[in-house]
DNA sequence: CTGTGTGAAGGCCTTCACAGCC
DNA sequence: GGCTGTGAAGGCCTTCACACAG
């Protein structure tokens, strides 16, 4: 299966939900491929290599193909999620109320800031970082975003590594090293606005 | 040129900046390839698309290579931003030091909470929301940043494409519809983690 | 007739392997 | 020896086109 499949899995959820909301009981693979700009056929592929979730002459009903998409990927179950670094980014993620509804439950966040270490923000214990490594061995945590700067990130991404993290996200502006057993997804949001500057610059639609 | 190019001349370039203010002054494509896993012959086609950028024997200069990626990126000059929503997200992002280092100059904001319209984030003055077009268009603003809630996207974004704005980054969680020649970049958290879940679930390392 | 699932075809992207250069 | 730039090969991903189902 390609790579770039899961992610597209992703945003079939997303629209799939807000059609939900609006009522929609079925959609077809040509309806949700012009949401995005796909084709039909390349909806159809990326559901099929998961099973058989379609009605011919139907297409897809929303609340089962939500489902199936969430076991896929694994969001059907819980994930505890702990946040190393609470600055600027680290606040506003936490505040999101987005994470939740999808299956990641933030446990704990962790700083080196005296003048927030004891206090909770949106009902998220805040740790000191030192105690990093107790905290998410003893809990399970599974999955860890990354939102220090760019010069600590690979020694936070270390112990989170140690302390037996299944995954992280960076959102640091460094490349980090890990094991190969550990999952890693990066975020820069500096890299997306010059994707944007590219495109524009050269009037190439993405898409 | 393969789209993905872009997305790692980017990567690229953040790390050659690491790198120079590590000291190093030169840097091979293998050495460069190991630091994202890619394969050094990836390396130089990425960056003999746009030029003879490497020395042989010596390999690439690393401040000479951020002076071309920036020219290709089109980060060699100043681009104006503006942020659309300045809940949580908006806020963080507004202070967010390292846009301005890379090129992007955020001019102007937007909500439509009375309270903090007519103050100044991080030294950005916060409009109200009534007034994007005027401002986007006086301002001739040309790329936009859209922190809104999900169901209020669509509507900013067809304000801002009548503004007359060159591309948008579109943090809200869902599918914009945008006219063929403004530029469009997603960035999704949820959507993030969501593929972290998966590559951990599955054990497949995305690397 | 609408719409899915899927082999086959086509195209795009990456990797290989080496000529050329320092 | 070290390293880049690049045609050629290989592989991966998408699109096509159609059999089949409701």
């Amino acid at each position: 299966m390609p790579a770039v499949v899961v992610s597209r899995l992703s945003l079939y959820l997303r629209e799939l939900q807000h059609l939900v909301r609006a009522g929609r009981a079925t959609v077809s693979s040509s309806q949700l491929a012009t949401l995005f700009g796909f084709t039909d056929a390349q909806v159809r592929k990326d559901l099929a290599y998961f099973g058989h979730f379609g009605h011919p002459g139907i297409g897809y009903r929303c609340s089962e193909l939500i489902a199936e998409i969430r076991r896929i990927l694994g969001t059907d179950r819980q994930w505890t999620v702990t946040m190393v670094g609470v600055g600027n980014m680290g606040r506003a993620l936490l505040r999101y109320r987005g994470f939740s509804t999808q299956g990641f439950c933030i446990v704990a966040a962790f700083d080196r800031d005296q003048s927030i270490v004891g206090s909770q923000i949106e009902g998220v214990p805040v740790f000191d970082v030192s105690r990093l490594g107790e905290i998410v061995r003893a809990q399970g945590i599974q999955l860890g975003m990354i939102t220090v700067p760019a010069n600590e990130a690979q020694q936070v991404a270390d112990q989170l590594v140690a302390a037996g993290i299944a995954g992280i996200v960076n959102f640091a502006p460094v490349a980090l090293s890990l094991p190969e057993e550990v999952g890693l997804v990066g975020v820069d949001l500096t890299t997306e606005l010059e994707q944007l500057a590219f495109s524009v610059a050269n009037r190439c639609s993405s898409r």
